[in-house]
This record gives structure tokens, sequence and C-alpha cells, in this order.
DNA sequence: AATAAATACAGTAATCGTTATTGATTTGAC
DNA sequence: GTCAAATCAATAACGATTACTGTATTTATT
């Protein structure tokens, strides 16, 4: 993978925050530095970071792909009114060895989501 | 909600598989027994159904979104290859209070996912 | 049973997130 | 510097899902 100031930028953007921002949410951002930027390029540009493990993908289930460029072992709260992404400290599970001889299969990773209202949402 | 034929046969179909098939899915089955089904009409009452909580919505991360007609707390794995999800028989964790705790929120649901490659695909 | 209001339907168009394509530009090895 | 490979911006295409419209079915009321 050769450099891109493209890719540096937004990996600089994805580790400087806590927003779990999406794609349109990375493009709007980018663009204040480079209005040139194309929302091609985002895209393509997560989905390499994905892969090499570099940046982490999270599937909402309510709506667009959220990332986080924190790649720790890591858990996440959903508030299933505003959106919002939370970050937790639980400690990691440890299951990998149990489903792998429950169903015979090779695990390389996990995610754990908890779905709810936050702070702000379950007071309204 | 009104009674309706198409989704009771829909619940059927969920309710009588373990594939965990995604809404075109059960729009081709739910076709062979009444050909002039709407794809329109699945979506619809996937989401009603959801909302409900009588089916249980999969998003894999991986590709288009996968029902299950079983609402039992349960974890699923998901083949990064063939995209097959498979069901396992996890102790369900009991970290609820554990999180609303952590960031003050409330705690309606959770799901657990595992990636890799299945029995079949890791072994070509 | 007849009627009316609410709900659901089939069919189809529109939306939206994401991916693919194109030709131009940048990067990195020589 | 030269050249092939990688990346880019711009835009078209795609596929899953949602919204709309006029018709049919369901449920409650008489």
């Amino acid at each position: 993978m050769n450099y891109s100031k493209q890719r540096e930028a937004m990996l600089k953007i994805l580790c400087g925050t806590k927003t779990h921002p999406t794609a349109n949410e990375i493009y709007l951002e980018m663009r204040k530095a480079d209005p040139k930027i194309s929302l091609g390029t985002v895209y393509r540009n997560l989905a390499l970071l994905t892969e090499t493990g570099t940046i982490m993908r999270i599937d909402t289930n309510h709506d667009s792909v959220h990332y986080d460029g924190c790649t720790d072992t890591h858990y996440h709260f959903i508030c299933e009114k505003c959106g919002k992404v939370y970050d937790l400290r639980l400690e990691p599970l440890k299951l990998k060895a149990e489903v792998e001889a429950e169903i015979d299969c090779e695990v390389s990773d996990h995610m754990l989501i908890f779905y709810g209202k936050c702070s702000k949402c379950k007071s309204l």
C-alpha cells in the first residue's frame, strides 16, 4: 500500500476522536481541510484500513456503518434513540476456544454491542 | 396490528428454519406458496415483527440483514468466507448492570457475534 | 349479514449508502 | 528524471431498503 496524504488525514481524524464517525461524517470533516476530497476516496480508504486492521468497523444495526480508530478489543453501547455510539471498558471476553470447540471453526474476531437508551435520552 | 395471512406465512417460515434468511431469501421462499407476494410486504412485516420482538434482526457486517425466528437470548458465528450464520449455545452474558453502571444508560438488549472461518471454509 | 374505519396488500418509484468505473495525478523503485 | 503501480476526483451504477398509491382484507359496529 502506497502512501497517500488523504489516507493519512483520514487516519488522523479517526484516531483523534471518540465519536465513531460514519463514512459521511468523515467525508464532511475531511472536506474542511481539503474541499476536493471525494466520497469515493473515503470509502476506498475505509475499506483498506479496515482490511489491514488499522481501524475498526462498527455496524450499529440502526443506521449506516460507523468507524473507530481504536482497535484494542473493546465494546460499544448504542443509543436506540439518538444513535450515538459509546465506548465501554468491559473486560474482553475469552470465548474464542469455546466457540471454536462448539462448531469447529476458526474465530478471528468478535463484536459485542449493547442497545438501549443513553443517559440523555432515557430521561426524556 | 391486524391479522394477515402473509405475516402468518412469514412467521411460519422464520420459525421453521435455522438458516437465518435475508429479506430476499424470505421473499423467494414465500413466492413458492404465493407468487403474488410483494417484496415491500416482506420488508414491512419484518420491521413490524422486529419491533414487537417476535423475531430477531441480525446485522452481519458482511452482507444484508438476516432474520431469526428464535428470540431466546443466543449468539451467532458468521463465516467471513461464505457468509453463513451459525447459532451458538453459549451461556447468556450477564453484563447489563455493569454497562448501565458504567455509562448511566438503560440497556434493553445486546448482540454478540463471532467472525471467522467456518468448518467448511477453513479447510479450503 | 351489512357497513364503515383501520390496516394491509401488490406494484412500483424513489432513496440512500456503498461500490465500480474512468481518465488524470501522485508515489516509489530504478 | 523515467516509468509502472497505486491513488485520486468525479461520477455513474448498484443493491438493499423505504415510501407511495390505489385496491383488498380485516375488524369493529350496527
